[in-house]
DNA sequence: AAAATTCGCAACCGCACCATG
DNA sequence: ACATGGTGCGGTTGCGAATTT
């Protein structure tokens, strides 16, 4: 049976004054949590005693170290507000809720990770990320096209571009966990552009190796490893978090992810381009990069696979190949 | 400058569970 | 067994401030 508390009965509601903060707080001096009915609701009473007038509250703004602690735990436990404001210390659930949705689940969103899962957002969700970023994403066309041809590619052709496709550059926090932009490619010889390598450290400050692409024309050819069959290279980007495909973006991000310098140091043996393979083919299910040559797929991608934490774990066996690839690459 | 909209956050609500008389 | 009150929790609301139009 629910209390009749304040709604029904004629006790005051609404913001505490100061006067009444100070009446509370010498009946809680001189009595103790026992008896919180005073002219407000008891409940009312011992919330704003929790939330707001605790001696040993912290207040203020939130610190990096307090919403690293706050999107790692909510990781794990989910909406558990209490549970996680015991992971910090003056803290109310309350705080850490309105914390969480006025401003982490903003920054998820923005890097295209859905907050509940902490995965990236499916196709089906990109509305939200669309909404975030006021632009318009069509996902029920294909990802992008890649043909079939061979060429060979030197440093030299790098061209490196800053480009975060998902961060909000005015955004100070995110701009900052960026540990390196993503790399956008420009050859003519080689008749590729746009495409981009993502390599960030995500509002959890776990780094995400990702990799993404925009703007691509259906002439865009995609360079990759011709020796990935040979694993000669580790997949060692750890966990595979959920891809993610729309019209004109393509994306996967690994959990745990090297960071480029330690990575370099594992580079080898010199990276070989010579094969190029049809990204919708990629993006369809079945294709076998590993095989050497582009596989043709029948099938068309089921994009429910990659809704919620349903992971497609062909395709991410092969975007894992890819990115792997790409990161050698660049 | 004023109106409209968005944002942040304190407070409230509803529910569940427990203790007590 | 039942009523009442206390506690705890997560979701939601409403209001003032800030920002945008």
């Amino acid at each position: 049976m629910g209390h009749h508390c304040c709604s029904k009965q004629k006790v005051k509601r609404g913001l505490w004054s100061p006067e009444e903060d100070e009446k509370l707080i010498k009946h809680i001096t001189n009595h103790g949590h026992g008896c919180w009915r005073l002219q407000r609701c008891g409940k009312s009473c011992r919330l704003r005693w929790i939330n707001y007038l605790r001696p040993d509250l912290r207040r203020g703004s939130f610190t990096e170290h307090e919403e690293r602690t706050i999107i790692d735990v909510h990781r794990i436990l989910g909406n558990r507000w209490a549970q996680i404001a015991k992971h910090l210390p003056g803290r109310t659930d309350n705080e850490v809720k309105n914390f969480w949705n006025s401003c982490i689940k903003k920054k998820l969103i923005a890097q295209g990770l859905d907050p509940n899962t902490h995965n990236l957002l499916s196709p089906h969700q990109i509305p939200i990320l669309n909404a975030y970023h006021n632009k318009t994403i069509d996902s029920t066309k294909p990802v992008f096209s890649i043909i079939n041809t061979s060429s060979t590619q030197t440093k030299d052709t790098k061209k490196v571009q800053a480009f975060r496709p998902h961060l909000d550059t005015n955004d100070p926090l995110m701009t900052n966990n960026l540990y390196e932009n993503s790399i956008t490619h420009q050859s003519s010889n080689l008749n590729y552009q746009d495409y981009n390598l993502v390599l960030k450290d995500d509002v959890r400050h776990q780094p995400t190796m990702g990799f993404s692409s925009q703007h691509l024309a259906e002439s865009t050819i995609m360079p990759i490893l011709s020796s990935l069959s040979s694993s000669s290279i580790p997949l060692d980007f750890g966990t595979v978090l959920q891809p993610w495909a729309a019209n004109n973006e393509l994306g996967v991000v690994f959990e745990h992810a090297r960071r480029p310098e330690v990575h370099q140091e594992m580079l080898q043996p010199p990276i070989l381009v010579g094969q190029e393979v049809v990204a919708q083919d990629f993006v369809n299910k079945g294709m076998d990069v590993r095989d050497g040559g582009v596989v043709q797929s029948q099938t068309n991608m089921d994009m429910s696979s990659f809704d919620g934490c349903n992971i497609d774990l062909e395709f991410m066996d092969q975007a894992a190949l890819m990115a792997n690839a790409l990161w050698n690459v660049f």
